[in-house]
RNA sequence: GGCGGUGUAGCCAAGAGGUUAAGGCAGGGGUCUGCAAAACCCCGAUACGGCGGUUCGAAUCCGCCCGCCGCCUCCA
């Protein structure tokens, strides 16, 4: 199995340090509706983590809630709420979104208000080994004294110091960051050595992954929006405070998701929200979507495109409809050869466009088969499989209530009954006033079968 | 400006030196059907942004040019 490693730009043959591969994933921060953009980032995730289970490795997962930081309470000010109450609130409707898109849970999901212990004992090691300095109640980290810092991101401190654009007083150089922030009057804040403040943004991950993961973690994971200044500072304190290189082995990036050629943002509201997304698709949908692109590239979303991959769900889930033909003598419809090519695809750094293609394939393979009265049930439990491991349910978008599935059913016999005797156009105003209330009909040689289409 | 990426059929999107350039959606023709729907079969890029070069052979490698995007400030 080979992953592509930022760090080295290449592709790289995947072999986790222990029995258990650790992997970090960078969370949210909570201070707003999570969009589409989100829900690829963290599908893409979803689908690495269930490959490595398939793949037989056990997985352990962390994911943050960064729960404070200057948006979180620029935007609980404007609300009039506790900045701690914003957040909540947030991380509950991203479980609720993620839930809905059938990504799987975490194992632990830290938040950065809950870690400041962790946070604090890295920050004063750091200004122990020299590695940070405190100034006006704040504590920076010297980029300086970091020999490796740019390598995530290939770039270098004497190409970028011209372009550092803030230029804080406190600093004793532009691009120091900050790994604790004095806090303002009315803010939220923690008590520590250095005065009254709260974590600096990157700190909190470096706190997390090392807590929960240990010094040298496999797979790090997030946008890639964070390799620079998010992920290159993660290394940069991560590695000065353990002292062990490297901090992380495989560093992975999805790509972003993009709207009107633009990179969709919660800073310039151009998004779509998950919720909104998921009112007109199914998951299946939109987990297609996404997974129809390589994950390191980015995806311009659409509505046209959304609604092109509901039918493609929609394709797949059908094939799992048909009814096994219990004839012992007829052929059989062996998958294997399907799930291996799917295997090798997803071997070669997530290739799940391949994947799908593979499912896809199969599908008209099993629809094939059925008509032949072949033995497909192998093969449709097989779809069934692969498809869970890019998290397809392939489940109907909903179903109806036993109420109405009882009319339903009544109003297809007797349709039977009226086209029996040749009654079309009774038959046919059955249909067509079912098909309003989002029942299509469809009528097979094995009889009539209905499919219940509202989301 | 620096770094990274990208340009493949109407749309989305794989493929990264060599048999017929995956797959999905849309479209056309057909089979089935009372008609539909679904499904199946057949059809569609002599062509991979442009121009050169390397090679027996390039969408795939190299050079230049053009377009688009991301990061360089908070962001998944």
């Amino acid at each position: 199995m080979k992953v592509f490693n930022t760090l080295t730009g290449q592709k790289e043959d995947f072999h986790p340090r222990n029995r258990v591969v650790t992997m970090y994933v960078c969370g949210i921060t909570a201070y707003d509706e999570s969009h589409i953009g989100h829900a690829m980032t963290y599908i893409i995730f979803d689908v690495i983590k269930r490959y490595l289970g398939f793949k037989g490795h056990e997985v352990r997962h962390i994911q943050n809630f960064t729960d404070i930081d200057d948006k979180i309470i620029e935007r609980a000010n404007q609300l009039g709420v506790a900045p701690a109450e914003l957040a909540r609130e947030y991380s509950d409707q991203y479980f609720a979104n993620m839930d809905a898109l059938n990504v799987a849970r975490a194992d632990i999901y830290p938040r950065a208000t809950e870690e400041i212990p962790k946070v604090i004992e890295i920050i004063q090691g750091l200004l122990a080994k020299g590695y940070a300095y405190e100034s006006e109640g704040s504590v920076y980290f010297r980029v300086r004294n970091f020999p490796d810092y740019g390598r995530l991101s290939r770039r270098n401190l004497s190409e970028m110091i011209p372009k550092a654009s803030t230029y804080e007083e406190k600093k004793e150089y532009p691009l120091d960051f900050a790994l604790w922030k004095a806090s303002k009057p009315g803010e939220p804040f923690w008590e520590s050595s250095w005065g009254k403040g709260r974590p600096g943004w990157h700190i909190e991950c470096s706190a997390m992954a090392l807590k929960y993961l240990g010094d040298t973690i496999d797979i790090h994971g997030g946008g890639q929006d964070l390799v620079f200044p998010h992920h290159e500072n993660e290394i940069a304190q991560s590695e000065s405070f353990t002292r062990e290189t490297p901090f992380v082995r495989y560093w992975l990036h999805s790509g972003l998701m993009q709207q009107d050629k633009q990179k969709m943002s919660k800073s310039t509201g151009n998004l779509v929200s998950i919720k909104d997304a998921l009112g007109r698709f199914s998951s299946d949908a939109i987990r297609l979507f996404i997974l129809s692109s390589h994950y390191r590239n980015p995806l311009t979303y659409s509505e046209e495109a959304l609604e092109a991959n509901e039918r493609g769900a929609e394709r797949l889930r059908s094939a799992l409809t048909h009814r096994a033909k219990a004839d012992e003598k007829a052929a059989m419809l062996n998958p294997e050869p399907f799930e291996h090519r799917f295997i090798e695809a997803m071997d070669d750094d997530f290739n799940t466009p391949q994947a799908i293609a593979v499912l896809f394939e199969l599908t008209r393979e099993i629809n094939r088969s059925a008509e032949d009265c072949a033995n497909i049930t192998e093969a449709q439990l097989t779809l069934l499989k692969l498809g869970g491991i890019l998290g397809l349910t392939l489940k109907e978008k909903a179903q109806p209530t036993p109420d109405a599935e009882t009319f339903i059913n009544l109003l297809a016999s007797t349709r039977d009954d009226l086209r029996q005797n040749q009654q079309w156009q009774l038959a046919d105003k059955i249909r067509s006033g079912l098909a309003d209330l989002g029942v299509t009909l469809e009528d097979t040689h094995q009889g009539t079968r209905w499919k219940y289409n509202k989301i």
